[in-house]
DNA sequence: TATTGTTATACTCTATAACTATA
DNA sequence: TATAGTTATAGAGTATAACAATA
């Protein structure tokens, strides 16, 4: 998934699609909105050769040490077969170490490592700055708005 | 693509992951919320046999009787390829025609048959009536404000 | 030359089934 | 039997390159 939704520029000659129908759907809002949002991850990720879901399993590793692959794949909401490759390839880089747990021996406790807290440092800032640059149009009270509504709607799919 | 991110009951003797730090991120919410929006539309749209993609496709052609493939390919943000595949199905499905552009015979107008039109009325209604259930935690000024700020999220791009 | 639609292809993310080694 | 991690595999969604037909 390149995912770089690539800029056109608007054609002034062709008649515009109308998308009247679908913008009034909070879904389809949330997706357009969304793409922007990944696509600058992306490029904001890219000098740390980070992608979203190695940047995510990093970040919880730092901020969970000693947690095991299956938790860290239920808090990522992806499958344990999923979970192996993002591992494999961020303990390959020697960002975190898969410790055998001494009670458990089926199981692998996620830790990182001094150069992953570095990297998670450095990445967490920039996606920081770049989340600042991206919201630079709303206030702090509108984003709190929406982040509440977030939550509320993520919370939903409990009630259906 | 399956995706249906089952929802595992919280197992009590398992210590819970923080994500605190992802949490203070509004593209880790948008993607937690857009998941669960996502799923209920596929659900929603499972019954129609359509998805997410075949379904935007069918409300654009349905709402732009005659525009072209290169167009709506556009307007949906994928790339000409990518779009092929879901006209066909479309087509198979006799719920849009492909009819040549006198004018330019390289190029397809894209239409909707009645079946097609009468497809689209009964999945936009489908999806409007589980939006509403999804959004029923929220009064129509939070709607509204988080509708403002994803335009402006949408549009951030540009200044990047 | 440029554009429209197409084919072929590859990469990422996701899901399921079945295996192993432990418990 | 059940669980943790793994392997193999398949299906979506996406992107790029190259082609034929047409402009």
């Amino acid at each position: 998934m390149k995912q770089e939704h690539s800029r056109k520029q608007p054609s002034p000659d062709k008649p515009t699609i109308s998308d009247t129908t679908l913008r009034s759907f909070v879904g389809y809002r949330m997706k357009r909105a969304f793409n922007v949002v990944q696509d600058d991850l992306t490029a904001t990720l890219r000098p740390f050769d980070l992608r979203m879901l190695t940047y995510t399993a990093l970040v919880l590793i730092v901020d969970n040490p000693g947690l095991r692959q299956s938790q860290l794949a239920d808090a990522m909401d992806i499958e344990r077969p999923n979970l192996v490759v993002i591992i494999d390839e961020l303990e390959r880089r020697e960002l975190i170490v898969r410790d055998r747990v001494p009670t458990d021996r089926r199981a692998y406790a996620l830790r990182a490592t001094l150069v992953g807290r570095q990297l998670y440092d450095k990445a967490v800032a920039a996606v920081t700055a770049h989340e600042v640059e991206l919201l630079a149009g709303l206030d702090n009270a509108t984003v709190a708005t929406v982040l509440d509504a977030l939550r509320v709607i993520e919370k939903a799919r409990q009630r259906s």
